[in-house]
DNA sequence: ACGTATTGTTCGCTCTACGAACATTGAATC
DNA sequence: GATTCAATGTTCGTAGAGCGAACAATACGT
């Protein structure tokens, strides 16, 4: 039972399936900036040889969750069902819905839900009203934590090594001039957003949006999801949203504490 | 429905890769109905032997797409990085989403874009309003094409060739009691749809729910996507989708015809 | 035209992924 | 509590799937 100091990879690692992941690769390799690609496109992008990259198009096309006119690749539809399988899965999306379309309607703003993936927030619910924001948000998008009132509700709440590992790795790039990107500002902020119950951000992820966000802690204690109002800073005041909208949304929580 | 693995006629297809559609066929075994399974549980669901599925799980658990307490495994939201490359990829929706909200505004009614996948509607971008489905659509959602607006605006503009195997093989399932279901009268309603523009359906999906869609037609000349307005058959005349809400649809199709 | 740089495809070999066999856990019965 | 049986989870020798170097085809510059 020698331990080989092997650095090479798959370390006697018999259950992993290497073609899964250089297949899924393949798959995230396409996106916004690169909606078609060659087999060579993505052999570079994904850093596996021509010949596989051809291999795992092939397959993908095979499947239905690609199409190719010959030269170039690009994804169907098919693939939303994957993370689609996720959303109707986890069920959270239509367990959330209702709530966010009740918060919406009596304030007139937009409300949303997200959860955290390493380092971004990502959308599993909305219910929008007018368009404040300059980007269409939909379910499955994602912003930076750092800088979002979902992201830090979430963050705030998270154990304390998980956090430390997230405060040491991440790049607090500033969106707006109103960002916080001094480390120890932003610590100081998510220690208050524990110490209050809730975050408000303003305009530190894009100009003239205010946004204030509660955690949802669950039955377990542990916290993954987060609820939010947000509005045009123009229109609403921070004053306003923790005395109209927080008790709202602290409601919310509280529900569906009771119901994950 | 489920589409069989292509048989392989022993002309041993270099280029597919079983283990990449094992492992996608693992993602989708996850549900709404079922968002925790032990590593039998997918076994049994997508017919691979329980050494293969620990295999792929513990792979889909190490890349970060799954995780699992032992003996239950579940999707995390990584998964919808996968789904979401689409759409950001085609980055449709995003482009769509603005024309979706301004309707949305001016009319006060739900409205949608979808695209068609084999025989459903998937949307791509919604702008809600209030809630008048009873069950909760997102992005990704999917619904059959034949009793939606959305899918008949597009259906009508397919191919010849492709339309006819569809007319083939659905079954024209009924949704309600005014769905219609018989092929002849099915065909006659894409016939009426391609002459006027557009579709117009009536409770054929849900009890109360009326919807107007029209094409996209790209520079191609093909039609993949389509827009539509729903709302309360009991408010919303026929006659007033077709005078107030058509031009509006007409002219953001209008517009993206030069976008997409 | 020619060279060459880049992209796409083939095919013999290797090591991955396979699954029967084995081990373990759980439930039911006496 | 012991015993059986059923069902789940894990191991490991081996077949064959997937690998990539080598080759072919195609675009591109001069």
């Amino acid at each position: 039972m020698q331990d080989q100091p092997t650095e090479d990879q798959g370390t006697g690692d018999r259950d992993f399936v290497a073609s899964l992941e250089k297949g899924l690769l393949v798959i995230e390799a396409f996106d916004a900036s690169r909606p078609r690609l060659t087999l060579s496109d993505v052999a570079k992008l994904t850093g596996i040889t021509r010949a596989a990259a051809r291999r795992y198009l092939l397959t993908l096309t095979k499947l239905g969750y690609a199409e190719s006119d010959g030269r170039y690749f690009s994804l169907t539809p098919r693939v939303l069902r994957l993370g689609y399988a996720y959303l109707s899965s986890a069920s959270l999306s239509a367990q959330v819905q209702p709530f966010l379309e009740r918060i919406s309607e009596e304030t007139g703003e937009s409300s949303s839900a997200a959860i955290l993936d390493s380092d971004d927030i990502v959308y599993i619910a909305r219910s929008a009203t007018r368009r404040i924001m300059s980007i269409g948000l939909g379910v499955g998008s994602r912003l930076p934590a750092h800088c979002t009132a979902l992201g830090r509700a979430i963050l705030a709440y998270q154990p304390e090594d998980g956090l430390k590992a997230y405060l040491q790795r991440v790049q607090l790039e500033a969106r707006t001039p109103k960002t916080v990107t001094d480390k120890s500002a932003f610590q100081a902020a998510l220690d208050a957003t524990r110490a209050q119950g809730y975050a408000i951000v303003n305009e530190e992820l894009e100009y003239g949006l205010r946004s204030i966000a509660v955690p949802v802690v669950q039955k377990n204690g542990r916290v993954t999801i987060a609820l939010n109002l947000s509005g045009q800073a123009g229109r609403i005041s921070a004053e306003e949203m923790e005395e109209r909208f927080l008790p709202l949304l602290r409601s919310a929580s509280d529900a569906l504490r009771y119901m994950l």
